[in-house]
Formats: C-alpha cells, sequence, structure tokens
DNA sequence: TCTGGGGTCCTTTTGCCC
DNA sequence: TCTGGGGCAAAAGGACCC
C-alpha cells in the first residue's frame, strides 16, 4: 500500500513525524500522462510503456516506471528513449484527455481547500490550514487526497507535506511514486542541507555548473556560502534567492490565481525548412491558434513576439509592441510577417517558428482600435463569425485557405522510404 | 544524444528623451 | 554644436520548469 515516508536520514524519534505547522501540501501525480493513457490499456500495466509522438524530432512526454528503469526520462528524445528501452509501448498523446483528468482532479483539490495554485496540468500546491479542523492533521489530509483521487480517477499521486512552498515540492519529488513525504519544521534545515544543489527548484544544468564551478556540491554548501559571492556568480536575485532557501526560508504563499502574461504557440518542423513562403503559411496558422486562444479567453495584447530556431539550434526572437490590444488573427498575423520579412533571411534553414502575445489585459477593457482602412465589419467580426462557426461545426470547418494541406507541398513531406 | 510545446522570470542591451 | 549620462521602456536572449 501507500508508503509514507520520513524525512531526514538521521530520524531519531520513532513514531510519526511531527506535522504541525506543516500546512502546504505539494500534489504531483505519477507519470501523469502514461498513467492516464493506461485507463485504457489495463494490458499494458505492469511494462514499460512511453507517451510521445512518432515522429523524428518527438520527445518523450512521460513514460511508466518500468520504461525509467531502463533510463527513459521525460523530455528525452523519443529516438534515444527506444535505443535505451526498446520493447516499451509507445502511446500517442492524447492532450483532451489529460485536461479532463486534471480538470477532475483540481475539482477534488477544492473540495479540500479553496487555496489551491496549480502549476500544471498534474501538480499543484495546498494550504491546508483552514481544513485542519475539519479534516484533520496534515498528514491525513494528504492521505486522503491521494485515496480520493485513486478511488475518482484511478491514478496515483504523491505528496510532500512542509511548512513552505519549496520544501513541499522537493518532498513530494522525493515520495515519489505513490508516497507522502513529511518533513518537519524542525527538520527542514537538516533535510535541505543533505541535498546536492541540482535538486534545488530552479537550479538546472547551467546554475547547476556554475555552483560546482564554486566547488559547491550541496545545499550545506550553498548555505556556508557568503551572499555576495553567490549573488556575483549567478546575478543578484537567484543568488540572494538560493541562499535563503538553502535555511528553508521562502516567504510565498499558495496563490490561488495567478493571471496568464502571454499566450504563444510555436511548431517544429518534422525537417529544417527554407522556403519563405511555406513559412508564411505557418506564421498564419500560428498567429491564428493564438488568437482563437486569445479570444477563448477573453483576452487582448499588445506585444507580438516572433520566434525562429535554425537548424543549428540557435533561437532569436523579435517583438514588436502595437499602440493597441489585439485579439485579432490578422493583426498578429501582419505583425509576425513583418518581423519576419525584418529578418532579411536568405533561405536560412529554419526548424521551428512561433508567435507568442504578451502584455495581456482583459478585452473588455481594450480599446478597440479603428484602423483607418478597416472596412465596416472588420476583422474582428470574421473572427467572431469564425469563432462561432468552429464552435458549432467543429476546428476543421473553416480556415484560410492558404492552409489548406492539399495545397501545402511540405505537408506530409516524409522522406522517400523506396 | 540531439534536443517538443506550453509557459515564467531575470538580465543585459538598446533606443529615446531630457 | 557636441557630448555625457540618468531614467525609462522595450527588445532580446537565456535559464528554467513541467
Amino acid at each position: 500500500m501507500s508508503r509514507r515516508r520520513f524525512a531526514t536520514p538521521t530520524q531519531v524519534s520513532s513514531g510519526p513525524p511531527d506535522d504541525s505547522g506543516c500546512h502546504i501540501l505539494h500534489v504531483d501525480m505519477d507519470a501523469f500522462y502514461a498513467s492516464v493513457s493506461l485507463l485504457d490499456r489495463p494490458d499494458l500495466v505492469g511494462t514499460p510503456v512511453i507517451v510521445g509522438g512518432t515522429s523524428g524530432r518527438s520527445v518523450v512526454l512521460s513514460a511508466t516506471y518500468e520504461a525509467r528503469a531502463s533510463g527513459v526520462t521525460s523530455a528525452m528524445p523519443m529516438s534515444r528513449a527506444m535505443r535505451l528501452c526498446p520493447t516499451a509501448t509507445v502511446l500517442p498523446p492524447e492532450h483532451e484527455r489529460y485536461a479532463a483528468v486534471s480538470k477532475a482532479v483540481f475539482a477534488t483539490f477544492s473540495s479540500i481547500t479553496p487555496l489551491v495554485e496549480g502549476l500544471s496540468l498534474d501538480e499543484a500546491f495546498l494550504d491546508v490550514s483552514g481544513a485542519l479542523r475539519l479534516l484533520g492533521r496534515p498528514t491525513e489530509i494528504a492521505e486522503l487526497v491521494r485515496a480520493r483521487i485513486l478511488d475518482e480517477q484511478g491514478i496515483t499521486c504523491s505528496v510532500g507535506v512542509a511548512p513552505t512552498k519549496f520544501v513541499a515540492k522537493l518532498a513530494s519529488g522525493l515520495a515519489k511514486p505513490d508516497g507522502v513525504l513529511v518533513v518537519p519544521a524542525a527538520d527542514v534545515v537538516p533535510f535541505l542541507h543533505q541535498l546536492p544543489v541540482g535538486a534545488l527548484w530552479g537550479v538546472g544544468e547551467k546554475t547547476e555548473e556554475s555552483l560546482t564551478r564554486l566547488g559547491l556540491r550541496t545545499v550545506a554548501d550553498i548555505a556556508h556560502t557568503p551572499k555576495p559571492t553567490l549573488q556575483r556568480a549567478l546575478g543578484e536575485v537567484a543568488g540572494a534567492h538560493l541562499h535563503e532557501l538553502s535555511w528553508g526560508r521562502d516567504p510565498r504563499r499558495v496563490e490561488p490565481t495567478r493571471e496568464e502574461k502571454s499566450v504563444g504557440a510555436d511548431e517544429t518542423f518534422p525537417y529544417d525548412v527554407d522556403d519563405p513562403a511555406f513559412i508564411q503559411r505557418e506564421l498564419l496558422r500560428l498567429s491564428d491558434r493564438v488568437a482563437g486562444r486569445l479570444r477563448a479567453a477573453g483576452l487582448s495584447g499588445r506585444t507580438v513576439t516572433l520566434k525562429v530556431r535554425f537548424a543549428d539550434f540557435t533561437t532569436i526572437t523579435r517583438a514588436r509592441t502595437l499602440p493597441d490590444p489585439t485579439d485579432v488573427s490578422r493583426q498578429i498575423y501582419a505583425t509576425a510577417l513583418e518581423l519576419y520579412r525584418a529578418l532579411g533571411l536568405q533561405r536560412a534553414r529554419i526548424r521551428l517558428v512561433g508567435v507568442r502575445v504578451s502584455s495581456l489585459v482583459d478585452s473588455e477593457r481594450a480599446p478597440i482600435q479603428g484602423l483607418l482602412d478597416e472596412p465596416e465589419f472588420g476583422w474582428r467580426d470574421a473572427d467572431r463569425a469564425i469563432d462561432r462557426a468552429k464552435a458549432r461545426f467543429g476546428k476543421e470547418a473553416v480556415t484560410s485557405a492558404a492552409l489548406l494541406r492539399s495545397a501545402d507541398p511540405y505537408f506530409p513531406r516524409q522522406p522517400d522510404t523506396t
């Protein structure tokens, strides 16, 4: 059954850990996408399964623990994952399914406490300080959450229980899979100090390299390094932040509502592309997608950013800020296209393009800009009409003539297999 | 081994105004 | 007229997370 773990390696007291003051839970689904996909494939339970695309440039979205045992990790290129674990079954992602399960899981969270901060589809912080009277100790609430999600959705999750967000997040990671880890307030510092620097949230490959160059390998090493030294190596903000965290100081509260800062879409092509006409059609498709999502969310934005990644993986961005916020497909496309043309590329080999809109405001409060050449029923009204048609007849119902795939020599464009 | 797609946040650079 | 620099916002790049 479930495993409940204790925090410090040098645990002296026996019995259950003292969870008083540990009012923050970090709940993280175990191998979320893979677990959800297996709900329809009980025959594959207990076998290595990888969720991800199968085209040449796909990466692993999620993998069962049986596949992870072979060294497969998420974000790893599929080609490499298949070499590591040739017996694995590969399942295609089912994003709508994951979103639906996620919604149900979050509904369960909300029935336990209103203070839920989602980090992604499959993980959230819960502040349970207001639920203690009704539901018991934090550890009991953690087990309640786990039991309900298993019962209602048929998937397992792991929970970290701690006085701060940061420690709760670390704890859930160590509790995986299918466990609970409590870090009592009194044990936070020794718990942190034994960890390698790479375990810290926010320390990735580059930062870890910088720290290693300073001879810092554990969180204890960071804690005993003067703050200015860290700040010189990592930057003012990051250095100070890391030093605070190394002593378990993390004042961040659980914030139930966080507004979106940007909406974007990008696409990596199966093969590098050097045809400007193809890139322009892609920009139209991506602009359409972004604008549609903005309108669905009731948002408009002023800054349009174009992203281009070249064959050698170097990436550039170019941005333009408009006089007024927009959610109009045509205008986002026109801006992205201008930015692209201004690059003056001469058949450069491109592997990805993306369009993103930021500086978001509520569309209700956004001034509607009247373009001088705008016809009486402008692009805005056309967009609305298209949205309605798509809602009624499906997403494929309406599309720009330029985007019809039959008109596109690149789609689908597989290498000759003969 | 060859790197997706959705984001956030921070730092540095650049351009403009005074 | 030329130059310097402070202050600010926007742009660009990059690290990081799931």
